[in-house]
DNA sequence: CCTTAGCACTCTCATCGGTAGAGTGCTAAT
DNA sequence: ATTAGCACTCTACCGATGAGAGTGCTAAGG
């Protein structure tokens, strides 16, 4: 257990090596601590923390750098959570407000606000319904047997698929029989329209690519993962040599980052800290990540539609700072979810 | 003028560096050149050829680098463009036809395929239509006084907007008058859209949007361009350096990267490569620019959407395989839009 | 006149030793 | 328990040194 002081200095020293990306002496400390100590005591209690392991030494004489369970422990413990600024807080829900065109929009710009925020990079998922149920379908008439057919699911999400038809259709027609499918199957979730019987065969093509469409969504293959700040994120002194930034660009690849980042293994509510080594996924993330810390939340209308945030960063990250943006982002777009599921 | 075997010296020099990326000295030339003569003559040919600008010394005693001036002389002249084997071609076809969901995802993986194949950036903007017309509308009520209203363009190009209405309306009644708008207004360009009189209040938003929508994709506001191989380009050793590669980065930027690239400036026809601080927009682009290459197609169905294809990579290039595949990849593609396009 | 062998010259890169500076760990005194 | 003092260690920086690569020039040979 530390004591009282010791959770002090360790804060300390977090502190100043987060602002200084530089590791930091007793020295240092003891001048601006406030403890009315000597850098001597400052030395030893150090050497406590180092040993306990909350702290390490890149080199036998250079100042202390915290490890992971040092970050852990003040994240856990010693922070106190900042709060936004109401001014903040105004600023980012105005252009929430401000954006139209859906859910896919907010994510993104989510994504965006959140990468100015922290600093860091920043990855939001679109909203994933629980079930998706079909708002309504319409069919377009391209040319000769090719038609487009356009979902709408619930809350405006948007799908579009390329069908090929057997014969020839006049828009007339396929306005007709896209009413008669709204009517049959608008409001319906994809098991009841899978369970459809006796229908035509133009039917049965539209409704195929329909159900096909619907429960590639419900499984969340569809789900985009916004991503942005990467240029903040590899700004950051800690991967300031080429090969690690390629290492974490590959990690950020569209391929890998949903792999490496565990948005959805994680409670509905409250915010998530993963510190560098941590991560439960660390075996197929690469080696980039071991330096990385992650930030995630989650948000949405219960029951009904969720998508994660998260920030990754450098184990040097403003914790608090980042901590409490994402707590109140995800609020944010919780209530816009709310909001807009009627 | 360059003598032959000058300019066998310059196309060996260049071969040697791009595979490579060092300085390439005479000795190395004499031995696999072919040419019968020592490395002494060769010695005095590369200091003419150094005289004349075509190549270049990094510091006294290192091997020539071919300089912006060498490369585009090889480009114009040397180069004998390779055609890309038939498996190779059969490939690429193939994959195109794979895929379903429109031009956007036709630009999509061309960006993929592009850079794969270039082993470096590519870029790839979704076709723009000469100007857009509108197919169908539909307005889908979403809850309250929000209407989801779904355009379907040319070619089956997608956009959605959100509306919000003075009243409430139901589905029916949005039916009607989405069905009202179609009549009047299906197949019509956004000029004679604009012209519309005697239209309710309803109308009179669901139009607005409309016509706005659509000023927005033929202004090219709304056209993606889609980037891959990003990692590709910054493995390549010129941008080894971290502060390189985040200049780069820069450059990659969504809102940085049509600016930089001219895209649009370009004739329909025919591959263009702009070498090194040839670019017309080098002002605006940053200085990682100055040592890169841009080799650009068009592609589209004349006079009805066109779109644009990229190559960015360093000046040491491949460039007879990436101008061929650039070549052959954008008369895929127009095939694909004339197709598409009844 | 073109080619080429020979050679001095130049520049880079890696290595080595020396020094200054920062920060530690330990000891002994308070 | 704290702290001053001091030896110790490690890094970062600097300049010197030597090997290696490649050039430019000159003079000889076809």
């Amino acid at each position: 257990m530390l004591t009282e002081r010791q959770s002090r200095i360790l804060a300390l020293v977090i502190g100043e090596y987060v602002d200084g990306a530089e590791p930091v002496g007793s020295q240092h400390i003891a001048r601006r601590s406030g403890l009315g100590v000597s850098a001597a005591t400052i030395r030893n209690e150090m050497a406590e923390l180092e040993h306990e392991g909350y702290l390490d030494h890149p080199h036998t004489s250079s100042g202390r750098v915290p490890t992971d369970k040092g970050y852990r422990f003040y994240v856990e413990r010693l922070m106190r959570e900042e709060q936004l600024s109401w001014e903040a807080q105004q600023t980012i829900r105005h252009q929430f407000h401000q954006v139209e065109g859906g859910q896919d929009a907010w994510a993104h710009l989510a994504a965006s606000v959140l990468a100015r925020a922290a600093e860091n990079a920043a990855v939001v998922t679109a909203p994933r319904t629980a079930s998706c149920h079909l708002k309504h379908l319409e069919l377009v008439s391209l040319h000769d047997r090719t038609v487009l057919l356009v979902l709408v699911l619930d809350q405006g999400l948007l799908r579009q698929q390329l069908l090929t038809f057997e014969d020839v259709y006049t828009q007339e027609e396929l306005a007709t029989t896209a009413e008669r499918l709204n009517q049959r199957f608008g409001g319906k979730s994809v098991r009841e329209a899978e369970q459809a019987v006796e229908l035509s065969a133009v039917e049965e093509v539209v409704m195929d690519s329909v159900t096909e469409v619907m429960r590639a969504v419900d499984a969340g293959g569809y789900d985009e993962a916004y991503l942005d700040g990467v240029r903040q994120l590899l700004s950051q002194p800690e991967f300031a040599r080429g090969d690690q930034m390629l290492g974490l660009l590959e990690l950020l690849d569209e391929r890998n980052l949903t792999r490496a980042i565990p948005l959805r293994s994680l409670a509905q509510e409250g915010v998530t800290v993963i510190i560098g080594a941590d991560n439960p996924r660390l075996d197929v993330a690469n080696e980039a990540m071991r330096a990385c810390s992650v930030v995630i939340g989650a948000y949405g209308a219960p029951g009904v539609a969720s998508g994660a945030l998260a920030v990754l960063g450098p184990m040097r990250m403003r914790y608090s700072r980042t901590i409490s943006t994402v707590r109140y982002l995800s609020g944010v777009m919780s209530e816009l979810m709310v909001e807009s599921y009627e």
